[in-house]
RNA sequence: GGCGGCGUAGCCAAGUGGUAAGGCAGAGGUCUGCAAAACCUUUAUUCAUCGGUUCGAUUCCGAUCGCCGCCUCCA
């Protein structure tokens, strides 16, 4: 474990010891109005395998995911319709939660909204207000960066080289900024105009960074552990947070942030500016299974960029076919009492890799490779009968807790049969018993009409849903 | 222009200063009444290209080519 946040640690180039037990870890979630390509969804995987991993080596966790709620569309289409922000975003909301929920997603401990957290933000700005990290221009306030030495510290840019001023996209009259880089904290909004909220410093609407900081360290803390998010949100949404909260606190924010890679459509990032994006929905209509989605997203690290392809999804929907077989197979054999060496040994060597590839930076590729490495070996054990009842509890057991980390195995088929199927099942083995296979094979065609797979093994018959 | 990342078999990819994990797809075989599942064997003398350092580089350094992201109030 310790090895994992060493790992981290390259990222700033610090090292902060966590308390012991403790992780408190905060993630940016969606813009709830959003279609969420899975390319976001891949970001909430990964902090998902991140928040199990920290149980499964033994940490408490209070984990935080916002759901962004402050959205100039948002609250102007909730103002359109007459009814509250919290009306309008609750069904996009829910549609969120449940792709989150289908994906085999943990929920969070907490998971809160930004407008329920306007005076939090407002306390965080007139703190910034007094000790000068901000200034009022225009009714709006604004962060002053020349007063935070370290902006630009996360996503390491120096400022020195690019051309800010000179970007024709900023346009410095406009906003009547003392600095280019500056950033809005709030925006003011006219007094009958727009909804707003009221602030000491004025009516108006928090600026989109504000709202992170503000939840984050109510809920966990002026300083915690770990900060994670789409890498699209390292700069400038990261970095500002980082000015904001420190700069009102004088305390270190994170201690590691966690930044995931978007995917790529042949070669292209995926996004929903460029429209090459599919979200989770699209996915299953087209009958793909949440499990080999999330396969197939956490394939790659998440430091990584995935080549998204259909035939890599189809590929990892044959994959989560064999992992799923794997146990059931090793549920059912009939094994006799003892325990073999090899198989103990195979695996107890998957244990001890998973876990050591995992705690270098969540190399989730080579976890697999430690779980299909231990699927094969087993599988070649259990062909030759030399399987055992000790060696098969501790088959089981290996795979729950892998899949306690990584969720790809989904859950087992113990669903009981309507009795005259199990009654065509019975006819079909004296059919086949009498050498009837015509009769047997009639019996076959139809249960695969009925959507049920009939397999024929050594011990017997299994059956799962096609 | 500035900063960062990437280029490994048909596809997705891990990885390391000492001679290429894993999955999918493909091929052959075993088992099976057939099928399915499973198992076995097999698929990169080579890691974009060209140099350099080294006893030795895919791994370090430099250059070149190609691709991606950020430097834009999408959070």
């Amino acid at each position: 474990m310790l090895k994992f946040f060493n790992t981290l640690s390259r990222q700033i180039e610090e090292f902060h010891p966590i308390d012991a037990g403790k992780v408190r870890m905060y993630i940016c979630g969606p813009t709830v109005w959003n279609f969420n390509h899975i390319g976001n969804f891949r970001t909430f995987i990964f902090a998902d395998i991140l928040r199990r991993y920290l149980k499964f080596t033994g940490y408490d966790l209070t984990h935080v995911m916002n759901l962004t709620d402050i959205d100039d569309r948002i609250i102007n289409e909730a103002a359109a319709r007459n009814i509250s922000i919290d009306e309008f975003t609750e069904p996009y909301a829910q549609y969120f939660l449940e792709d989150f929920d289908a994906l085999g997603n943990e929920r969070p401990e907490i998971i809160p909204r930004a407008t329920h957290h306007i005076p939090e933000m407002i306390n965080i700005i007139s703190t910034l207000l007094e000790n000068d990290h901000a200034y009022e221009s225009d009714g709006s306030i604004y962060y002053r960066i020349s007063a935070f030495p370290g902006y630009g510290k996360l996503s390491k840019i120096s400022f020195s080289g690019n051309k800010v001023g000179g970007s024709e996209r900023i346009d410095s009259d406009k906003y009547d900024k003392e600095d280019a880089r500056d950033f809005a904290l709030w925006k003011l909004v006219g007094e009958n105009e727009q909804p707003g909220w009221d602030a000491p410093f004025g009516r108006g609407r928090p600026g989109w960074h504000i709202e992170c900081s503000a939840m984050s360290m109510k809920y966990l803390g002026e300083t915690f552990d770990l900060h994670a998010g789409g890498m699209d949100l390292q700069f400038p949404h990261h970095e500002n947070e980082i000015a904001q909260s420190e700069g009102a606190t004088g305390k270190l924010f994170s201690k590691y942030w966690i930044h995931s890679e978007f995917l790529k459509i042949d070669d292209v990032t995926m996004s929903k500016s460029k429209g090459n994006f599919f979200t989770f929905r699209d996915l299953s209509e087209q009958g793909y299974s949440p499990l080999a989605i999330r396969y197939l997203l956490l394939s790659v690290p998440y430091r990584k960029q995935l080549n998204f392809t259909f035939e890599g999804l189809k590929g990892a929907e044959s994959t989560i076919e064999r992992l799923r077989n794997f146990r059931s197979l090793v549920g059912e054999s009939k094994a006799k009492e003892g325990s073999n060496p090899q198989a103990a040994a195979s695996v107890a060597k998957a244990l001890v890799d998973f876990e050591a590839v995992m705690d270098d930076d969540l190399n989730t590729a080579a976890a697999l490779a430690a779980i299909h490495d231990m699927v094969r070996e087993i599988n070649t054990i259990r062909a030759g009968d030399g399987l055992q009842a000790d060696d098969q509890s501790a088959v089981l057991d290996a795979i729950k807790k892998f899949d306690s980390v990584l969720g790809i195995f989904g859950t087992e088929d113990n669903e009981i049969l309507d009795a005259d199927i199990e009654a065509l099942i019975v006819q079909r083995q004296d059919a086949r018993h009498n050498r009837d296979f015509a009769r047997s094979d009639e019996i076959r065609d139809e249960m695969a009409a009925r959507g049920i797979i009939l397999e024929d093994t050594k011990d017997g018959v299994r059956w799962k849903r096609g």
